[in-house]
DNA sequence: CGCCGGTTTGAGTCCATTCAAGAGGAGTGG
DNA sequence: CCACTCCTCTTGAATGGACTCAAACCGGCG
């Protein structure tokens, strides 16, 4: 398996679904210093309440956001991929108002938050393009409300599984049809604010009506079309393929 | 009742609520060239799919962020009060993922995009201002997802109205503890992702329990503390008292 | 082999929804 | 001033989707 050329390519390569970076401006961020460390599974990351001081660029592994709610339930916000900055929020608010958690074996280049405002006052073009960035996280969070709030428990994880399949599209990491599954039963409830019991079901049904067949960590569509409609799925949202429809 | 000296006043009173800046930032934000525009009640500012160029600042009125679940479904995922930026995302990402609704009478500074880039370009710390202050938002939002995620009924709207309430404190707004409360019960459904029906039925809960008195458009807070703690409110998320602990 | 985390199954309960109808209040026009 | 409309709020009864509480099953691994 060929390594990547850099540890930043991939979040370079993201960056670019949705904004045009000059030679120069991809320069700028490869050149970000950074510095590559692991996590086993299930593994904290940054901690709710924590001060940052920088972010952590997905390499390789899942990770995702969450909090804890006064009773206890966790609720997951977010999934991240290869290329993903997990943490750029927390470091550039006051403090960390979530969780990031690894969920497999996870390697992830930190990146002090001075040395991207410094590149970024340097370079508005990629100050601009990384806001951009942060902000169609706050996009994708946006949806999870929609799903969470006011969708039916199949839709909920019929869409969860169109966005894991779309962003590792994205990404270049599914292979033929298969895609990582990374989250476990109760994870997927935790995604969707459904119990573990009740994705089961929701599975079950998912797979003898012919949408999806889930073996261990590995997920197949069987139906993309079905599935989509299933989960009332429109990609738009996740700014993949924004490059064309571009405004500036 | 006197006018507020500038229409940008509010954004920078908000601002450094979370991030200190120096008399030239603040003299760089308030120089934004802006065009007062007006919405009556009901009325879209902003609809999901639209290219936006610029960006609206609350100056009095109500506003809120919705998507349109496939099924018909409205969902709402934040309320803005006098001093919001309530669409610098929409303006920043390639087009608008979500839409912008007035909920009564509202007047709103509007901003090309291009002059906020200009400026930030200019001005580092403002640009971090900003840029945080749009985190922020994005904070409020998972903090929505906790709340539909994973609270019962009644604590989802008293959820809900801490942190209206919060909000309209930090902007200056209640007065002798009444506070406006724009939302219809429908609309709190829409929030909350319940029928308005069953928001009725948890809105009688809480006036008998002495939570609350809601007559009208008004909101009184009878007894603070036992709100919160049926909402499980922290009220940390909404960064509006975090100068302090700031870390640059 | 025995453990352990994750998945599966079942039965009973309850929270929130649906559907429907009525009441209150504000604004409009005759 | 009243009649009318529209919107919001309120109430009731019945339904159902998701939860709870268990227990059993399965596969990987030490």
């Amino acid at each position: 398996m060929p390594q990547d050329p850099h540890p930043l390519h991939a979040f370079v390569r993201k960056i670019e679904h949705h904004s045009q970076l000059t030679a120069a401006e991809q320069d700028a961020i490869l050149s970000l210093p950074c510095s590559i460390r692991n996590f086993p599974p299930n593994r904290h990351m940054v901690r709710e309440g924590s001060a940052v001081d920088g972010c952590y660029v997905l390499m390789s592994g899942y990770a995702f956001r969450s909090k804890i709610a006064g009773t206890g339930a966790r609720q997951i916000m977010a999934v991240h991929v290869k290329g993903d900055a997990v943490d750029l929020q927390n470091a550039v608010l006051p403090w960390a108002d979530h969780d990031v958690h690894a969920l497999n074996q996870v390697e992830a280049a930190y990146i002090q938050i001075d040395a991207i405002h410094a590149m970024m006052a340097q370079h508005p073009g990629a100050a601009r393009a990384i806001w951009r960035d942060t902000l169609i996280d706050g996009a994708v969070e946006r949806e999870w409300v929609v799903n969470v709030g006011r969708r039916d428990a199949v839709a909920r994880v019929a869409h969860l599984f169109c966005e894991l399949v779309t962003r590792q599209e994205a990404a270049g990491l599914g292979r033929s049809g298969a895609y990582d599954m990374p989250l476990t039963q109760e994870a997927i409830g935790d995604c969707t604010g459904l119990t573990s019991v009740h994705v089961n079901r929701m599975l079950q049904r998912m797979r003898s009506e012919g949408l999806i067949t889930l073996r261990g960590r590995e997920l197949r569509v069987e139906d993309w079309d079905r599935l989509t409609r299933v989960a009332d799925f429109q990609p738009e949202y996740l700014f993949v393929e924004a490059n064309a429809r571009q405004v500036a």
